[in-house]
RNA sequence: UGGGGCGUCGCCAAGCGGUAAGGCAACGGAUUUUGAUUCCGUCAUACGGAGGUUCGAAUCCUCCCGCCCCAGCCA
């Protein structure tokens, strides 16, 4: 039984594997070839780590490959800088394509080739038709087409515009290759489809050696036939598009039969996963480029802090299927914090700043007390902190009337300082505003290091930082980039932007261990969460990006104002 | 009365005729020098609805309802 259910389990995780085992089992593929196609006209993005995910695993598990291929059949869209940063990308998110980098326009000529194939077997023509005739030739989700005057065009005529077409004796949009298939077909790919269309425009990779470029539905499937993917995925939007990709296969001297398979695209609340939307969002300067800490791009989640493992598994959780669906952004936060809580060194920081004067510890005078860099992980060494007379508390750390339950300080209240000793509040400075703007506290002595000799607890443990050698920091804390989980679902996305996206510390304190350039990747600042540091920080200016806070459950019962 | 898909717990998602996995969220409780972590426990007599087949159905059949995609010379 035991041995079943494993076998099961690891045959199939989800439906298009069980697909891959099912045919390497049945002998139909020897091996299993896969590919990650984007096109080059933006950033990858949380979405494209669901496919990328999905590619490359199942190549690896199943000891396939898989290629990296650039549908880049549209000059006017794409640059070299998507091709750069996706090759980037990919490879920070773990996956290595090995020799096996392809680009759609390296087929060009044999695409062309089989272009004018089809021609030769009346299977496809040069139509003049205007894009806006053509269009209201196609007829309706529920009428049917208008053949074009120049689907009886002669092979010959045909053969020889389609070479004059290559040739630049057209401008833009004069002419275009259709597929001959059935004007009133159900399905509208099969409405006679465009093949090629008449673009001078410069490409990144042919430069003008060509100004026909064939159509995605073109390209595709004979690129993929051309490499040998025997499994080409692709989203579900595709699905009306696969008749189209069968009958190009079908009717074209290809190397082989390579065949589509489609699944639900990811998406989650609170932000968008559309190239469009986040290209105007770069491009409107919503946000501060395609690697802003807010964006769902990979390079956003890298420049948060997020590590590519965190959203492997996050992918690996959400699963593979064919029903739409929308997952909840925390099941994405959560994956973090548990990437993150096992990795990531302890330090302290003290965001909002609260002055304390020790009253009973003497002026001018310090000391060194070790931290753990990991408490679940004594392996990891220790650091040293200074203490002396005067230090710093986050200012939500002290409420002066305290709410039940409150486990902080507040007048009388006794705390221990992590690391440190216990303190009790005796006295509230405030300036003429009533703000409080200092606390009068007195320490044990006895009770170096947390503890007090005689035994006695104490509920709440502080975060701080000495005035003695803390250093000014920023810190950037990130919250939703739209302020709704469903943006746009009511009319223009832009207007749900979430206004308190990113909210800038200015005035934070962290402790020395903090400031220099050779600290890990991504910390826990205790008490509140995991930070990395920025690229735009200075030497003289640590700036952090906060990647995700703690779980809060004290803020979340009410206890302080949250602050997401 | 166009074609193609999808509907299992608040959100994802297993299940493939034999009597509803798991994760997230939520809610209890234990431990804790992070109100964190960890650890226990609770959480679908129920699978969009109605019929039917069957000893037995989320799984098969029929009808109905709802949602998504397609009318770019985008991908």
């Amino acid at each position: 039984m035991g041995e079943n259910e494993t076998a099961a389990t690891d045959a199939g995780r989800d439906f298009v594997r069980d697909i891959v085992q099912a045919d390497l089992t049945a002998g139909r593929v020897q091996t299993v070839v896969t590919r990650f196609p984007p096109e080059p006209n933006g950033y990858l993005h949380i979405g494209h780590a669901k496919s990328i995910c999905l590619n490359f695993g199942i190549a690896q598990e199943f000891g396939g490959r898989c290629h990296l291929r650039f549908d880049d059949t549209n000059p006017v869209k794409e640059e070299q800088e998507y091709i750069d940063s996706i090759q980037r990308d990919v490879r920070w998110l773990g996956f290595d394509w090995g020799q096996n980098l392809y680009y759609a326009s390296d087929y060009f000529e044999q695409l062309y080739a089989w272009a004018e194939h089809l021609i030769r077997n009346g299977k496809a023509y040069v139509d003049d038709t205007p894009a806006e005739a053509m269009r209201s030739a196609r007829g309706t989700l529920t009428e049917p087409g208008q053949n074009s005057p120049d689907r009886y065009r002669s092979i010959e005529e045909n053969l020889d515009l389609f070479q004059r077409m290559r040739a630049g004796e057209f401008p833009n949009g004069a002419r275009v290759l259709r597929a001959k298939i059935d004007m009133a077909s159900g399905n509208m790919n099969l409405r006679d489809p465009v093949l090629y269309r008449i673009l001078h425009v410069p490409h990144p990779r042919t430069g003008d050696t060509w100004c026909i470029y064939p159509t995605y539905d073109f390209a595709h499937g004979q690129s993929d036939a051309i490499e040998g993917i025997t499994h080409s995925i692709c989203t579900l939007e595709f699905e009306d598009h696969r008749p189209l990709y069968e009958w190009l296969i079908e009717n074209l001297p290809v190397p082989a039969h390579p065949r589509q398979y489609e699944f639900a695209r990811l998406n989650i609340g609170y932000t968008v996963l559309s190239k469009r939307i986040l290209t105007t969002l770069v491009r409107d300067g919503h946000v501060t480029g395609w690697d802003d800490p807010r964006m769902p791009t990979l390079a956003g989640l890298q420049r948060r802090g997020v590590p590519a493992a965190a959203v492997r598994e996050f992918v690996r959780r959400v699963g593979v299927a064919r029903a739409n669906s929308v997952v909840d952004v925390a099941q994405l936060e959560a994956t973090i914090r548990e990437t993150l809580n096992p990795i990531a060194e302890r330090r302290m920081a003290v965001l909002r700043p609260l002055k304390v004067v020790i009253e009973n510890y003497p002026a001018g005078q310090t000391e060194t007390l070790m931290a753990a860099n990991h408490p679940d992980a004594p392996e990891r060494g220790q650091r040293p902190l200074t203490f002396g007379r005067e230090i710093f508390v986050e200012q939500e750390d002290f409420i002066e009337d305290p709410p039940k339950k409150f486990f902080r300080l507040s007048p009388g209240r006794e705390v221990r300082l992590r690391y440190a000793y216990l303190v009790t509040c005796r006295e509230v400075v405030k300036d003429a505003d009533g703000t409080v703007v200092e606390l009068r506290c007195v320490y044990d002595p006895a009770s170096r290091g947390g503890n007090a000799p005689d035994g006695r607890k104490v509920q709440g443990t502080l975060h701080w930082v000495a005035a003695a050698d803390a250093v000014a920091a920023e810190v950037r804390l990130y919250n939703h980039l739209f302020a709704r989980p469903d943006p746009g679902a009511d009319g223009n996305v832009m207007t749900d932007l979430n206004p308190n996206s990113l909210e800038v510390l200015r005035d934070c304190l962290i402790e020395p261990s903090l400031a220099g350039t050779d600290l890990p990747h991504t910390v826990q600042f205790e008490r509140q969460g995991y930070f990395c540091r920025d690229r735009d920080s200075t030497v003289g200016r640590p700036i952090f990006n906060r990647t995700i806070g703690l779980r809060d459950t004290w803020a979340k019962a009410g206890g302080t104002p949250a602050r997401r």
